[in-house]
Order: structure tokens, then sequence, then C-alpha cells
RNA sequence: GAGAGUGUAGCUCAGUCGGCAGAGCACAGGGUUGUGGCCCCUGAGGUCGUGGGUUCGAGCCCCAUCGCUCUCCCCA
């Protein structure tokens, strides 16, 4: 048997059901925002990755799935959305049709981590972009957007956490602070950390290492090394957040995985599903897109992974359950020739319909129909092939009528919507 | 990368002291010659992860190996 690669999973249909519930109720919401879907490659050439991400990240460094093509131009498996689009968007010349973009993009991504709960080599995201609009109030309208996105798939008790890392002058004045801090804790660090002081100090506020943990206790915060305008760009983020009654808490330690990130930063965690887990995260990056070749202007995104929200939904809520409205079944060898036909009109009169073809039981077509959730069943036997006519049951009240072959459509639909 | 756990029917799992391979669910047929869900009966379904060893005899004991899950970690 040919299994499935580690770390890479199938959604079965039960689940693919509450895919297509998370993915439309995500766009309907996303729709309301003004973003516009977007659809790129999953495979970039690997400079566009190690440029747009950064270097030193875990991700680019040794997370990402990259070959050489045959051609030896190294490629890699996308493992985020932002720099696609932003490629995207810059190779199209976007920007100057329109100064502000807003664009959203569902699909899968692929990281070589280890896999746990919830946790997947290839995960699919939802990723949100506006580009060209650096106004605080869009980032609260973003994170906003985020919140309701979640809180149209069922989630209640959301909490964004939320930082700003700076622009790059105050970033550089703050990691030359940060690195010096950590220069004389340098015995107490983890070696990870003692290679990351160099290459990318701001990594170790996050460590998990309990004795870096103890030493970051005591570390400067960002928040304090913030120039005028990022100050007054975060509080007015603020701002916006109370305006829009989000529930919010400062996270002065929050970094994020990626290194384009400046100013605003958030995670939004949601409560019920415990663990302090993200279910989403994003931020403003403000020299990104000109780093890729892009006009020099700011954007703000975010991203929602979509396999711990397929989690978290009930298998129970009918929503999810299967359903089609009619099921057809041809009882005896002379039926099937007039039911086969009847098949075809039905489906193309906009009915879901399921059949039978190998020749069976009526008991053996009533469990079927039953199980592919039918609401009405089409039988028909020689008696009613005699009268040109079928018996249609309704499932749920049992109500069964006899019904001329030429009037069925007109019938279901008088009888349904 | 570190630690722990677990591999037996399609799924969830029992399997006592080493002695014929089991249950529930799901599936198929029947009870009901043309009526689903509930009930009853019957049936089909197994390389006990893999390879070796001990033994008259191994699902069970020993060795090796592989897979999977979880935790740490990292993130979304």
């Amino acid at each position: 048997m040919i299994t499935l690669v580690k770390g890479f999973h199938d959604i079965l249909p039960d689940d693919a059901l509450k895919w297509s519930f998370i993915t439309e109720s995500a766009r309907s919401c996303l729709r309301k925002y003004g973003f516009r879907e977007i659809i790129t490659p999953i495979m970039e050439k690997t400079d566009l990755f190690v440029r747009g991400i950064g270097q030193v990240t875990d991700i680019v460094e040794k997370e990402m799935y990259t070959f050489q093509d045959i051609g030896g131009e190294s490629l890699s498996l996308r493992p985020e959305a932002t720099a696609g689009i932003l490629r995207s968007v810059i190779e199209h010349s976007l920007l100057r049709k329109e100064p502000i973009l807003r664009f959203f993009t569902i699909g899968p991504m692929f990281r070589r981590e280890r896999p746990s709960k919830g946790r997947f080599r290839q995960f699919f995201q939802l990723n949100a972009e506006v580009l060209g609009d650096d106004d605080p109030f869009t980032d609260s309208e973003t994170i906003s957007c985020a919140c309701s996105i979640l809180e149209s798939i069922g989630a209640i008790d959301l909490v964004v956490e939320i930082n700003s890392v700076g622009c790059k002058n105050c970033r550089s004045i703050y990691r030359d602070e940060l690195r010096n801090f950590l220069k004389r804790h340098y015995n107490n660090l983890c070696q990870d950390c003692q290679r990351r002081m160099e290459t990318n100090p701001l990594r170790c506020l996050d460590c998990k290492s309990p004795t870096c943990n103890e030493v970051m206790e005591s570390a400067p915060v960002i928040t304090d090394y913030l120039d005028k305008s990022c100050q007054d760009h975060f509080s007015d983020v603020r701002k916006g957040l109370d305006i829009l009654d989000i529930n919010y808490r400062l996270q002065p330690k929050m970094v994020r995985g990626l290194d384009y990130y400046t100013r605003t930063a958030f995670e939004i965690i949601d409560l019920e599903l415990g663990h302090s887990k993200a279910v989403g995260g994003g931020g403003r990056y403000d020299s990104l897109i000109s780093e890729l070749g892009g006009p020099d202007i700011s954007g703000i995104g975010f991203a929602i992974g979509l396999e711990r929200l397929i989690m978290s939904l009930r298998d129970s809520d009918e929503k999810f359950s299967r359903s089609i409205d009619l099921y057809v079944a041809p009882l005896g060898d002379e039926t099937r020739q007039t039911c086969h036909k009847l098949v075809k009109q039905l489906r193309d009169a906009g009915f879901s319909v399921e059949t039978k073809n190998t020749l069976s039981s009526l008991k053996s077509h009533m469990k079927q129909a039953d199980r592919a959730g039918a609401q009405k069943t089409i039988m028909m036997g020689s008696e009613e092939l005699a009268r040109g006519a079928v018996t249609i049951r309704d499932m749920v009240t049992k109500d069964q009528s006899q019904v001329s072959l030429n009037d069925i459509i007109i019938f279901l639909r008088g009888d349904g919507d």
C-alpha cells in the first residue's frame, strides 16, 4: 500500500463539508470588507521567500520544501502567501491601476515542520492583505475583519494579542539595546539564542527555554524604544480597536515568525480552543513591497489556519450532514431505461439526484436513499411503468404520491420551495 | 532535534497464565415477494505493522526495525 507523505493529510468528504462551510463563510465575510480573491501558484522562485521572509528565519533556514528544477533554478513550495501575492501585484503593476488594494487568497502552504495535532506540513491558510494604506484605522479594521471571519464560523471567545515592533529605525536602535542586554546574559542563554543573538536577537524574546525565559523577564521591550510616529501609530491602532469593541491585550514581547513585519503585529487567540493557541496572526509590513521591487508603500495582512478551525466544528451539526434532493429507485430490469433518462432530466432541472444503477431490492434502494440524505425518493416498478407514472415518497413525512411522468418536475417544484 | 505512548477486521478497541482470532459500530443478505432510520437473525471481512529469536506451541515473552499519535519546540 502506498501511503500519505508524512505531515500531509486528506480531507475526506465529511470534513470537506466543514471545509466549504469555513471557506464560504470567510469569503462572504471578506467581501463585506471589500477584499477580492487572488489565486497565485503554490510554487515560486526560492529567492522570493528568502528576500521576503528573511534569510535567518526558521522557515527559510530549515522548513522550506526547496528543490532544483531540471533547468537548474531553485524553486520552493510556498511556506506562506504574502510573498506570492506581492510578487503578483508588483509583476502585473496592479498598484498603478488603483492606489489601494485589498486581496485575499485561500490555499495550501508547505512547511517541513514536525507534525502535531492540527499542525501539518501541507496546511491550508486564508490570507488577506491591504496594500497602499498605512492609516492606523486600516490596522484596526483589518484586525476586526479577521475576528469577524472567526466569529462567522462560530468562535465566541476571541482575544487579540497586539504589539508594535516599530519601524526600521526604532527597531535597529532597539535591536542594539537588546543585543547588549543579551551579551550581558550570554551564559544563561540556550544555544539557539546564543546564535540568534547575533543573527536575529528579536527571536530570543519568545524562546520557550525556561532559563531564557527568566532572562527575558528583565529584557528591554520594544515599545519603550518606539519613535514618535510609531508611538502615535500604535496608539491610534489601539484607539481604533477600542472604537470597534475588540477585545485585545498588549503583548510587548510578541514577535512574529517572519522578519518583514513592522509596527503593528498581532495574533488572534481562541480561548475556547484552549492551550492559548493562535488561530490567526498577522501584521504590518512597511518595506516588504519595495524590497520585492514594488513601490515604496506599506501593507498589512493576516493569515488564518484552517485545519484547527475544522477541528473545532462539531460533527453533529446539521450543516455538515450529507443531503441531496432526490433518490431514484428503479425496481426491476424493465424500468431501468426510463429511470436512467429520468435521472438526467431531474438533474437538468436543477435537482441533486442519486440513484443506483445496479439492479437491487427496494429495501436496499431505501437504505441508500436514507444514507445519502435524500429529501424524496422516486420509485418506479412495473406497475408505475405501465401507467407512465412514479411513486414519490417524502422521506421525512413518509407521504407517498402517484405522479405522472410528465408532471414530476411540476410536482417537485410546487411541493418544495 | 528530545521525551512518552501505541500498532489486532473498514472504524473504535478487548484479548486473562503462552494453548482454535474476538466484540461493538459500519457493510451485505434475510425477517417484510415493493418501502429507509429502531429491533431480531445470518453472512462476509485478519500477513495480529515488519523481520528474526525462544518454545511442542507466540497476538502475548526476547531482540531488531518501521509506521503512527501525543508532549516539548515552532507556528497559523
